[in-house]
DNA sequence: CTTGACCTGTGTGTTACACATAGGTTTTAC
DNA sequence: GTAAAACCTATGTGTAACACACAGGTCAAG
């Protein structure tokens, strides 16, 4: 079958199945009249767990690594655990980073009810922004 | 002064301060003699205000915009509070969005435990991933 | 057989830098 | 004074996961 094809098959856009065959998650043939890149049944297996696997924050190149470990015989479900197990904090980590920030901006836009726009008077850029002070960052850093 | 002294006197690394000039958030002069770039004390203050910006979850695009509309005299302001009241949401929306996928997580290993590892039997790449089950995101999409 | 709709592969853009490279400059040792 | 070492520079490229633009090929209708 051909890019689109596969790709309604799997729910996602041509581009995306495209982007897999460049990185070599997908090896489809090629059409030899043509040049097209022809898919199996198989694929649209393989495209759906790329997706399972993403959702659950695996990058693409952990994908390949799972699958070319499976490819070889080899069970790539320690693997699984390990990298998950891995990933987890960081995970945490990027929500509590997004949380300090949206804490900054929310006691920012408070802050800023306040003031008054102001023309950048003489050798400031934006008040707003220069005279904002962030206590919380500068204790954890 | 030098990219490196400028660097270290607002605390960023030196290729920041390369990156910002490349794409017009800093414009030094350049030394006729090595070509090397040369900036002023007043691009400490841009620098430091640019990090400012940061913390608070503006783009480098939208922090070259702030400033161009403070060089042709107009207020920033107004636009940066639009901007913010912008990106607000969608800072919540990521996370959100981050802390769905913390939970496939969670759940995920959680299911795990009790599944042994298992070398792809036949038609499967990875059982942990292939057969774990996200109810949470069917419902939501 | 030609028009138009649709499809294709490939190149480039996105973000905010970090890194590699080749080369220039300055300091130090002698 | 000079040569090696240490340091600095500008620029090109890489990062993640695609989206988009582009020029051209393919296919069905007429």
């Amino acid at each position: 079958m051909k890019v689109s094809e596969l790709a309604q098959l799997a729910d996602v856009t041509a581009d995306t199945v495209r982007h897999y065959t460049r990185i070599g998650l997908l090896k489809p043939e090629r059409d030899p009249n043509n040049r097209y890149q022809l898919y199996k049944i198989e694929d649209v297996k393989q495209l759906r767990f790329i997706q399972k696997a993403r959702l659950l924050g695996f990058s693409l190149q952990q994908i390949a690594t799972i699958v070319h470990h499976e490819h070889k015989g080899l069970s790539p479900c320690p693997m699984v655990r390990d990298l998950m197990s891995q990933h987890l904090p960081k995970v945490r980590e990027q929500i509590a980073e997004l949380q300090q920030q949206l804490q900054r901006m929310e006691q920012a836009m408070t802050s800023w009810e306040k003031m008054p726009d102001g023309v950048a008077e003489d050798n400031s850029i934006c008040p707003l922004i220069e005279y904002w002070n962030n206590q919380q960052d500068s204790r954890d850093e």
